[in-house]
DNA sequence: GTGTGTGCAAAAGGTTTGCAAGAAA
DNA sequence: TTTCTTGCAAACCTTTTGCACACAC
């Protein structure tokens, strides 16, 4: 079966219609063989430097917003003038390289796991993010 | 010594200028017995809703970069679309009720210690930043 | 008087929205 | 044919910037 058509599979499961923009928007982001980060922005950016036809910006807000909704992207708040995602959606942490911009994913045996002692009446915990952020070695 | 006083020495110490607004801003901030979580559009609100005189937006973004950048705040960051800041400047880590959209600190015992068992070289950290969401407890 | 700081308005950057035209079912 | 999606432009929100005026020293 060829990629393409893995694409039209996943969408149509999460009754997302497999129209031309969201399967390149797949392509773009899934067919790889490390998980990707990625800003919107950049994720323009990449679409305009292909030959293939553009793609409007609402277009790719809406895709990655409907991928977030269907748990296929995971969303990295690391600052806060622009939305990152990630395309491994396992738990995990971040590293964020500061000079490059650049994020670099921690595996569950890259960190120990996280106590949290506190509670607040009526509140559960939905997630712990660990941000680690990095800098040059002087 | 006035608590008035107090801010204009600290200023000073820092080489900014005890000016009008930043003495008030400073009040607000600082001249309360529990840290204090703010993003600056809440805090632009509750500077118009007093009845003293108001001061400019531009002037409340020059101070609170300045008192972050003398090490007075220090910036959190929980989504992006909007800067929060907290007067608690020791290391610490923080709840955010995504129902109240509201901060709470974590103390340093709160949580365990965190231990990043990755390196990149040339790369040091920086900061290891830990943020717990909160929901309803269903 | 000099050097800083303030305030306004305009601009910038990222994101969202409304709506008409187009594509998928 | 009906429903969903796209694309454009305008709107929005937060933040930054340029510049004239005012204030602190």
């Amino acid at each position: 079966m060829s990629i393409h058509k893995d694409f039209v599979v996943k969408l149509r499961g999460s009754s997302l219609r497999p129209t031309k923009q969201r399967v390149e928007i797949c392509e773009l982001l899934f067919d790889r063989d490390e998980t990707f980060h990625f800003s919107i922005g950049g994720l323009a950016k990449m679409i305009e430097n292909r030959t293939k036809e553009k793609i409007s910006l609402a277009t790719i807000y809406n895709t990655v917003h409907a991928l977030k909704e269907k748990g296929y992207l995971k969303e990295i708040v690391i600052n806060s003038n622009q939305s990152y995602y990630d395309t491994n959606i396992k738990h995990h942490h971040h590293f964020f390289d500061e000079t490059k911009n650049e994020l670099i994913d921690l595996s569950e045996n890259d960190v120990n796991s996280i106590e949290i002692k506190k509670e607040i009446p009526g509140k559960k915990i939905k997630s712990v993010e660990v941000l680690v952020r990095l800098v040059e070695k002087k």
